[in-house]
DNA sequence: AAGTTACG
DNA sequence: ACGA
């Protein structure tokens, strides 16, 4: 397992002057995945993967479920936490252990202890699927840290500025990966550039990404 | 606009 | 650029 400082000063010469920032922690996931993956399905079967709107009357590319006590959707009305699927009516179902084990253990490699997600957005992404630039602020709490797992199909993940315009930097995520963020890049614009279909020994054509969030 | 299209 |  390796781990990156996405946003190290390199001409800085103090060592980690602003404390944890973002990371990216290469193959983190693997040891998991035969039992990420039944995780999921259970996710899955009660609360189903499906496209939905945003507020300007678009339909996702990417389709999405969660699970955890809150569950991020989006409508005509605009983004929010919600403690129920809104398919249903039904609480999300609540969070594997393993996942919220990764998670916990993913950010305190990358210097956020005590992280405790209450919140696991689940997206699939088929070959052409996409997430435009964005910000994750939608959350209560933004002391604590994004934790995102990839799994499947590569994808290259923008990581942006503060501002919609600034140059994002271009990183491939591959299957295991984990990159946590969080401190002063709490709030920065990332997104997901239109996936190829380069099919994953596994997962077949699709990436599966779990993001990990304290949002009540 | 967590998105799409048009234009140089 | 549009317009959320």
């Amino acid at each position: 397992m390796q781990t990156f400082d996405l946003f190290s000063d390199p001409t800085s010469g103090q060592p980690e002057p602003m404390g944890p920032r973002a990371f990216l922690l290469r193959g983190f996931a693997l040891p998991r995945v035969d039992e990420l993956l039944p995780a999921i399905s259970r996710v899955t079967d009660a609360a189903p993967l499906r496209h939905m709107v945003t507020p300007g009357g678009f339909t996702m590319s990417v389709a999405l479920t969660n699970c955890g006590t809150l569950g991020w959707t989006t409508d005509r009305h605009g983004y929010r936490y919600s403690r129920t699927d809104p398919a249903t009516g039904l609480p999300w179902p609540a969070m594997p252990e393993v996942l919220a084990a990764l998670a916990r253990e993913a950010a305190d490699v990358a210097g956020f202890p005590r992280f405790e997600p209450d919140a696991c957005l689940i997206n699939r992404y088929l070959p052409g699927a996409r997430m435009s630039l964005h910000q994750d602020k939608n959350e209560r709490d933004l002391d604590a840290p994004i934790v995102s797992v990839s799994l499947g199909m590569p994808a290259v993940f923008l990581f942006g500025g503060h501002r919609r315009s600034d140059k994002a930097a271009r990183l491939e995520l591959h299957h295991g990966d984990i990159a946590v963020w969080g401190g002063p890049d709490r709030l920065r614009y990332h997104g997901i550039l239109p996936l190829a279909d380069v099919p994953h020994p596994v997962l077949g054509s699709q990436r599966i990404n779990f993001t990990f969030r304290k949002a009540g």
